[in-house]
DNA sequence: TCTGGGGTCCTAGGACCC
DNA sequence: TCTGGGGTCCTAGGACCC
């Protein structure tokens, strides 16, 4: 049983995962030849590791790690500042050499994509392995960054398959030896299964992602939600998730969030969640949307989180708009005596910003003035960095200060 | 195992209506 | 007035991803 395949044919259609190995740092040594071959850390600006190249990795640092305790670790770790205009860069040149090869391309994050190859073997006179090879030495030759390449029947099999073997790596799993990598695979360790359904797994006797494939359909449906059926699916070659080429055009929603010190000042966490707000809207104007609804949330000092979510009258990504539901939020969630450690907006049930009517309440007048103060705020901020400025709010401290809310006041940063 | 800042999708349960 | 069934919509919260 342990040794009968899964499938019998081995190649239905071939999806291709790629994985850029160490991204962020491989950008900076591929810009910076006095990095190659040096243990490079990214984050500086952050005071955490937000990338290691493979040389740094090797001495031991790891993502999240403090750079104080990077110095303990490795003294000769270069520290270098997060570039993400340079990552975009190299990210969206990575994709056109994807698309090279098909138009069944579809970015999954800065430094992943799935490429579907189906029945390109004729049209390159070429294997599916020699395709993987030949999209690796593309992008080592003309992005100076290793890849890791998996191809497979499924997503999840490609994502399995270029995880096999990092860095550098290209890794085939033809139908018929699909039972050879998910016997070695935990199940915790497959794409969509996390530590919850790993656990629940494990109370069902299944370990490793075989254990999972080998289950009887009907046992799956009766002890998983349909997302894990669609990996079992997967798992056994069978396509659920097509690659989709269509770029993403929009948001569901956005959000901003910042941790700070812990502080039990009312005026302080206000600040920051103005600023979340401030910094969202910003966001969705670029993108021409507005939010129906608003999420606030605070995080104590012992993790806790509180949110509220708060119907919007009109959509409007301009904060002095948003400002009495914002308030009225803020004072139902602050409590006083409680630190708190983080704050966070989230801009929910986005629409597109010129199909938002005023509400007959709304002063055109005021709506035009608003509007053009934010043309002028968004176009320098896009020449200055975000940072330029920031929203002169305070709380008001009775509820009824409206002719205040009618002048937005900015501070620039000089 | 968490760090920290983005996101998406699914489900269970309640409200409401017929 | 009570009982029951069924559908839809909404919300909160959970789980997972990079």
């Amino acid at each position: 049983m342990k040794n009968t395949p899964l499938l019998v044919h081995d190649w239905n259609n071939a999806i291709l995962h790629i994985d850029a190995d160490a991204f962020f740092a491989a950008c900076e040594q591929a810009t910076n030849p006095s990095l190659q071959n040096k243990p490079v850390v990214v984050g500086r600006e952050r005071g955490i590791v937000t990338a290691a190249s493979y040389e740094a990795k090797r001495r031991g640092i790891r993502r999240g790690m403090r750079l104080s305790e990077v110095k303990k670790v490795c003294p000769e770790a270069i520290l270098v500042t997060s570039d993400y205009e340079k990552y975009s860069l190299f990210s969206f040149r990575l994709m056109e050499i994807l698309r090279r090869f098909s138009p069944l391309v579809e970015p999954y994050s800065i430094d992943e994509a799935f490429v579907d190859l189906t029945g390109l073997r004729r049209p390159f006179h070429a294997s599916y392995e020699e395709l993987g090879l030949m999209i690796k030495t593309a992008v080592r030759n003309e992005l100076g960054i290793t890849v890791s390449v998996g191809i497979s029947l499924t997503k999840t099999l490609a994502k399995i398959a270029s995880r096999h073997q990092k860095p550098d790596g290209l890794t085939l799993i033809p139908g018929r030896q699909i039972h050879h990598y998910l016997s070695v695979l935990p199940v915790g360790e497959v794409w969509g299964i996390g530590p919850n359904t790993a656990a629940w797994c494990a109370k069902l006797g299944i370990h490793t992602a075989l254990d999972l494939a080998r289950k009887p359909a009907g046992f799956i449906q009766r002890h998983f939600s349909k997302p894990f059926y669609e990996i079992w699916q997967e798992l056994n070659g069978t396509v659920v998730y097509p690659v989709n080429p269509q770029p993403k055009t929009t948001y569901l929603s956005i959000s901003k969030a910042r941790t700070f010190p812990p502080t039990g000042d009312r005026l302080t966490v206000f600040a920051h969640l103005s600023n979340n707000l401030e910094d969202a809207c910003f966001k969705a104007r670029r993108y021409q949307l507005a939010p129906q609804r608003l999420v606030l949330f605070l995080r104590t000092q012992e993790f806790k989180e509180c949110a509220v979510e708060l119907k919007l009258t009109t959509a409007s990504a301009y904060p002095p708009l948003l400002t009495p539901f914002f308030e009225q939020g803020f004072n139902r969630l602050f409590q006083d005596g409680v630190w708190y450690r983080q704050t966070g907006v989230i801009l929910t049930h986005l629409v597109p910003a010129h199909r938002v009517h005023p509400s007959l309440f709304d002063d055109p007048v005021r709506l035009e003035k608003i509007a053009r103060l934010y043309q002028a705020v968004d176009q320098l901020k896009a020449q200055e960095g975000l940072n330029i400025l920031t929203h002169g709010l305070a709380p008001s401290t009775s509820p009824s200060s409206q002719d205040r809310l009618s002048i937005p006041v900015f501070k620039i940063r000089v």
